[in-house]
DNA sequence: ACTTGACATGAAAAGCATTCCATAAATTAG
DNA sequence: CTAATTTATGGAATGCTTTTCATGTCAAGT
């Protein structure tokens, strides 16, 4: 494969002027500019991106940490970052954690080796501590609430989500509600059973640990879900599921057990994926989409940023 | 940052030398090797990656082409490939395409360019001509039939399938079948409408071509499909879905409308994704994760190889 | 005592494009 | 008509690591 070196030799001009052609700079006479124009066509020439790289020190990709891309929640947020990073000619490197510490760090070690300009963390398990050690070597964001810690974040404040939709399940007359979270120790669960509990208290309820579903990820969670709920002889008469996915599949075997959703169980969800609204679930929105499109800018600028996403209540037949 | 020359420097030693305790290279001295770390220690060194890739001419990153990532399908796919990926220490380059041949050339091109060492194509629309011409540069592995072309690939015979399928379905006694189509100009599109056409042919039915339906891609398009067909005056008694997605949303809305499946309207359907199981949907297994793992596995030989998955019948309760 | 092979180390080349700096020619301004 | 710009071009340094080649020491084998 020529280099610019052969190419120089080629139209008989030097290699800086090669690369003034290249990169479009000025001061190049028409002529010269054509034969090297010739050169690089003759031999099919293109540069070898990764001296570029080197010598920029950069490399026009960006990192995305996930645990699992096939959920679609990932999906949509990701299809944001894409759609933004195209715009400005970044490519994607995808970085499944499956929520392995060793896996997030090796996302985290690659912007320290700069193979990535910067970082976008979806979803994470590592400690704050250990992504603010690796935010010195590069622009990191994260999808989660990173208030008090120096790192960007775009996040929504599950706390009060959670706050929001008990209090409407509570106007609607619900005494008892259930909730399904995906991973018991990440930090939005934490925020939502703080609020769980803190409602509880506030209204004087007990607490019922069988009203607490966790590991509910997937479409097909919301089968083991309405097979315990049919199980219990005080079931709750209303369930806050934390995706819309999980909420489906749980509609869906209610429909096929002839439980009637939302006179024997009212589901709330959040999201507002596309599916939810095809269902008519009652639901939260996050714009999943719009907030990759926003983490990919906000983490372009280098910028220390933070904002919450307020997440708002989209009333439909579930409830 | 330090490079390996401070080190050097630092540990009283040739570069070379660090570059043998670097890459683990035989005849160091127990000593210097010692000194050598510790010089790597205390100035927190990490070698340049870009230099490394410059040199070696290989990146250790793999491009996948896909047209839109929050397609379950895709996750599905892509999974396999990012598991795969993380065993041999590779990471993945994502491109969405959204089907626009400017993107895929793009990809191509960073093929070219020695970016990535060698590109899984998921889905494509530009020729085969311009995918074989790339693949001079590097490995390329296509999961679309390329039988007749000088690209690898791993395919499902969507003749044979669709065959099969209205065989099954026709053996249950329907004559009118449908069916829903992602993108009408994709290869897998064509072999079906051609199945579907020579099937009919040899049964002697009619052609109508309000049985068609494209694009039919998530599952919220279940919607206008069930619209659509509650209109017509003489609607096909089956439907064969090519994407389980699309056809839990028909489902879906089959039971709000109370359109019951399967007695007023068979549905079959191909990938049998997680949510096919849930909704005991009859489906075609095309196992897209193991699919994936594979695609990754073969492009990483390198050699030309071409393999046909043969999709195999789960028969549920929606025939 | 002499050859051979294993062990150890470093200088220098190779991989390739960008950019700073110096120089020269051609214009424009005054 | 000189001084100051603008235009045009190339040499060399820079970014950093890996690998080849050359050289040297030391122990084992004959």
């Amino acid at each position: 494969m020529a280099n610019i070196k052969d190419i120089a030799r080629l139209a008989g001009v030097s290699v800086t002027t090669v690369s003034r052609v290249i990169n479009g700079h000025p001061y190049v006479r028409d002529d010269k500019k054509a034969a090297v124009l010739r050169a690089m066509e003759e031999t099919n020439y293109e540069r070898n991106i990764n001296a570029v790289h080197l010598i920029k020190g950069k490399t026009n990709l960006i990192g995305v940490m996930v645990p699992s891309i096939k959920r679609p929640y990932f999906g949509l947020v990701v299809e944001g970052i894409a759609e933004e990073a195209l715009k400005g000619n970044y490519k994607l490197v995808l970085i499944q954690t499956n929520y392995e510490e060793q896996r997030e760090q090796e996302a985290l070690m690659m912007l320290k080796l700069k193979q990535i300009d910067a970082l976008i963390i979806c979803s994470k398990i590592s400690d704050w501590d250990i992504v603010e050690e690796y935010a010195a070597y590069g622009p990191i964001i994260a999808f989660e609430d990173a208030r008090g810690r120096n790192v960007s974040s775009i996040f929504i404040d599950h706390y009060k989500g959670f706050m929001e939709a008990l209090a409407y399940l509570n106007g609607k007359g619900h005494r008892k509600v259930g909730y399904c979270l995906a991973r018991k120790s990440g930090t939005s669960s934490k925020q939502r059973e703080a609020a769980y509990r803190d409602f509880l208290k506030s209204s004087g309820e007990p607490f019922d640990p069988d009203c607490a579903f966790y590991d509910a990820i997937h479409f097909e969670d919301g089968e083991w879900i309405v097979q315990r709920l049919m199980t219990m002889q005080d079931p709750p008469t209303a369930l806050l599921v934390t995706s819309d996915q999980v909420a489906a599949g749980i509609l869906a075997c209610c429909n096929e057990r002839e439980l009637d959703v939302p006179s024997k169980l009212a589901i709330v969800s959040f999201d507002n994926q596309p599916i939810a609204r095809t269902l008519n679930i009652t639901t939260f929105e996050i714009p999943l989409t719009e907030i990759g499109r926003d983490l990919f800018r906000k983490v372009m600028t280098k910028e220390f940023f933070q904002q919450e996403i307020p997440v708002r209540l989209i009333e439909r037949l579930t409830v």
